[in-house]
DNA sequence: TGAAATGTTGGGGCG
DNA sequence: ACGCCCCAACATTTC
């Protein structure tokens, strides 16, 4: 049953003047950022008059458990420092609280601008929209922003989709070099921008949440994490990765400028960037695999699903320190060392037989990164049952893992500093019987 | 973007 | 000096 989170903000008995045939809306969504925007580069470029606008949806904000979540406190205050960016151009961010379907019915504008959304919930909601929008006749325009490519933009030669990343990351190249996309400058275009003084700006208690205690990653680019990057990325110990993740979730940062330096300065990074682009292309032309594996085959496998052994994976106790560290950084932080998602999602579904989707789950609802593309392509990865994925046999040893990658310990320790008293449990499972079920119940399903 | 099992090689101890 | 064995180190195969 989900709770139906209460809301105290209205602002909809809104003052006519401000929104009227003269007014176009650009409406943010997960582009929370001026710069580089592109389809709020059109509606300054194409109109005068232009409002910036983001809307809470009750259909995402219902469904929330945790009233200090900590992506709602994210976008909360991103949406306040684009506010002050606003206000500074003069102009403001006209911030709603309803059903987007119920509000643009209400809503008589020039236009409404904004970027494609490509997540199924998204694109029904603008589906939707669009729909309600041309009725009223008023011009409804969405832009390619948060991808390099989008779905059919790289295909094989004979116009089916790659399935492989090797090969789709050569033609991605291919194409960037071919015509990489110019960075959009919105800063000589804020004169478009709506004059008007600053909009009523909810609090996080008047939308029903409050603050989450955690500490989000910054916002700059790391330029000295990048130059390392191929050397010590796996390495989770030390600060090795860029922690993007939630900035491009949230589009706080530009994808184009990101790949851009990621063309210059690493290439192993830029793979990564492509691997979001790959899993957003494969969500988008093999929607099953929200549901079901990407081979059908990979369904038959009989998982044990045993609850209490999911309660001590999601909790961090397992026995097994790598495991545990991973899962105890997720839990405290909204975030999981790369290595390490790896290394927890294989002991999950090899070492306990556990459905990746509960793992996809627990994940989707703990990381401030969270992208159901890239969540959803990592888990089938892991599990085996993904395109192009680890083949069933290969089973992480989270020892020799921690070994390799770990080697001081330093991660471990932080992690889990009881590790060596007796409060410390034992493995909750053994890892070469562990192991040698895995391949027998993997194969037995496959035959 | 593994790990374990199995195979091969070569140096050194030793009869 | 030589062959035999052991085994570590590395390579290949298998799951």
């Amino acid at each position: 049953m989900p709770l139906k989170r209460k809301s105290t903000f209205s602002n909809l008995l809104l003052d006519p003047k401000l929104l009227d045939a003269t007014t176009t809306l650009f409406w943010f969504r997960r582009d929370l950022r001026l710069e580089d925007n592109v389809g709020l580069y059109h509606a300054l470029k194409e109109n005068i008059n232009v409002l910036p606008v983001f809307l809470f949806d009750p259909h995402i904000l219902e469904k929330l458990e945790d009233p200090a979540d900590a992506r709602v406190t994210f976008i909360h205050d991103s949406l306040s420092l684009l506010r002050d960016e606003l206000k500074a151009a003069g102009s403001s961010l006209l911030v709603l609280y309803g059903k987007p379907e119920e509000v643009f019915g209400q809503l008589s504008v020039n236009a409404v601008y904004t970027n494609h959304d490509y997540e199924p919930y998204g694109r029904s909601r603008d589906e939707a929209v669009g729909r309600l929008l041309k009725a009223k006749g008023i011009l409804f325009r969405s832009f390619k922003d948060m991808v390099v490519f989008e779905r059919s933009e790289v295909m094989k030669g004979d116009g089916t989709p790659y399935t492989i990343f090797t090969p789709y990351s050569r033609k991605w190249k291919e194409a960037f070099e071919h015509s990489i996309p110019r960075q959009l400058s919105t800063k000589s275009l804020l004169s478009n921008l709506k004059k008007c003084k600053p909009l009523p700006f909810p609090s996080l208690e008047e939308l029903g949440f409050s603050r989450s205690a955690l500490v989000f990653p910054e916002r700059k680019i790391p330029a000295s994490i990048i130059k390392a990057y191929a050397r010590q990325r796996d390495i989770p110990g030390i600060p090795s990765t860029t922690r993007l993740g939630v900035h491009l979730r949230f589009g706080t940062v530009s994808i184009r400028k990101l790949v851009s330096i990621a063309r210059d300065k690493s290439e192993v990074w830029l793979n990564e960037l492509i691997w979001r682009e790959f899993y957003h292309m494969i969500l988008w032309h093999f929607p099953h695999v929200v549901e079901r594996a990407f081979k059908p085959a990979y369904d038959r496998i009989p998982w044990v699903n045993n609850p209490d052994e999911f309660k001590r994976w999601c909790e961090g106790q397992t026995g097994y320190p790598l495991v545990d560290a991973g899962m105890r950084e997720l839990n405290h932080t909204g975030f999981m060392h790369n290595r390490v998602r790896m290394v927890t999602a294989s002991f999950l579904t090899k070492h306990l037989l556990i459905d990746w989707r509960w793992g996809e789950a627990y994940f989707a609802g703990k990381l401030l990164d969270f992208d159901l593309a890239a969540n959803n392509g990592g888990w089938q990865w892991a599990a085996g049952t993904g395109c192009d994925a680890a083949p069933y046999f290969r089973v992480f040893n989270p020892q020799s893992q921690a070994d390799k990658f770990d080697p001081d310990m330093r991660y471990i320790r932080q992690w889990v500093p009881e590790l060596g008293t007796p409060a410390y449990p034992k493995p909750m499972v053994d890892h070469a019987f562990a192991r040698q079920r895995a391949l027998d119940v993997y194969k037995e399903a496959l035959g």
